[in-house]
DNA sequence: GTCTGGGCATGAAGGTCTTGGTTGTTGAAG
DNA sequence: CTTCAACAACCAAGACCTTCATGCCCAGAC
């Protein structure tokens, strides 16, 4: 899950990135209107955390302007307290959520899984598929009855496998979502993982299939 | 030992990055002339990797600006291979150094010490203070005839507080120039490292002091 | 001198990532 | 069909980073 924040304050956008990032997003960060505009247009985020008050351009302009460009990214934006019309005119302009600061970045994370669920279709928070199950919201990861601990990182790459069973990843696709690499093919992080993975959740059959010369995919069995 | 780097292509941004955190130095990323202009004026780098071609603002333009503010950070440009103008341009507005696209990160490393040591004063690429010396190109460290292996990290907090011997740094400084953390005051990661060095170097007597409440310093000796 | 709170020291433990060797697969040559 | 080289994938081990819990010690209050 890779989520774009606009926030020109460096305690609160530090505060952010690591908060989410400890849940396990992957995060972009920027501090500049124009900066983030050109980087919600050039890349695909599952989400956007986007701050009204904005040095170079303001959020609500850059809201606009995606949604003309039918740029559909969920989108929360951060407004000060007591500025209701930014926050009006914020959903008008098709803002998935609003949070007033201060607040606390739990809370954000909350949002967050709410609005990214509702955007992968089915608004569930649980990703199932044959006898493995993943509650993303309370991190639960079930093979069949058994609950299965997994790391942050573990919990990123398998929700990221896990929205799309059957579909193939390559290694770059999972480096640059799970772990935010756009570069050094030289490393196998992503095979090393993908072992952990196999290891904790050892059911019967291989969940997690390798196809060779491209990468990994999770077979299709619901 | 902090250095903004001012670069649009992804790859080679990424790869820069990497390459400078591994010999221990502290990176600020951006992509656009405006923002990174803004975040050569409002915080402090000991140096800056500038890459001419820019979209927002074009690097020449910037180190210009810069100059005209007095602001005297060492700068290396990047330039596109056979751009003659574009070396020259930037040597004559006060860039200390340039490299032309395509190079070898191992060589902007090197120069970025070679410019970084001459705006550290002496020009010295070795601290030393008292019994302990440090080479800031081998990254050799001793005290006195006996060589200590530190880790990069080590290295880097080490480094920083050599530069300054007897001055007193801040945890929150320090978090801020050896981690890229402007925000978290809830990790006591600067202690922990710290007694990781005191460890390695224990001499005779204390090399690292503690004044409390406020943070720590090299005992001057030299 | 004694008490006490906050700052500091320290070890343990878990997570992340890299390294390097081993195994397995593919495809072409013999 | 068999062999072999090259490449892809697998796996174990270890270094490093960071957090957490605990205990110590200094400074000021009494």
């Amino acid at each position: 899950m890779k989520v774009l924040v606009v926030e020109d304050d460096e305690k609160l956008s530090g505060f952010i990135q690591k908060g989410l990032e400890a849940e396990g997003f992957v995060v972009d960060l920027c501090r500049d209107g124009d900066d983030g505009y050109a980087l919600a247009t050039t890349r695909e985020y599952d989400a956007m955390v986007l701050d009204i008050m904005l040095p170079g351009r303001d959020g609500l302009s850059i809201l606009r302007n995606l949604r003309e460009r039918d740029i559909g990214t969920p989108v929360i934006v951060l407004t000060a307290r007591g500025s209701l019309n930014e926050r009006l005119d914020g959903l008008k302009l098709g803002a998935d959520d609003y949070m007033m600061k201060p607040f606390y970045v739990e809370e954000l994370v909350a949002r967050l899984h709410v609005v990214t669920r509702r955007a992968t279709g089915s608004g569930k928070s649980i990703l199932s598929n044959g006898e493995v199950s993943l509650n993303l919201v309370t991190r639960e990861v079930r093979i069949g009855e058994e609950a299965i601990e997994l790391t942050a990182r573990e919990f990123a790459l398998l929700s990221y496998l896990m929205r799309s069973p059957g579909r193939v990843f390559s290694r770059a696709q999972i480096c640059e979502h799970v772990w935010n690499y756009h570069f050094d093919p030289g490393t196998n992080i992503v095979d090393v993982y993908i072992q952990k993975l196999r290891k904790k959740l050892a059911g019967d059959g291989e969940i997690i299939e390798t196809v060779r010369g491209v990468g990994y995919r999770i077979r299709e069995e619901s």
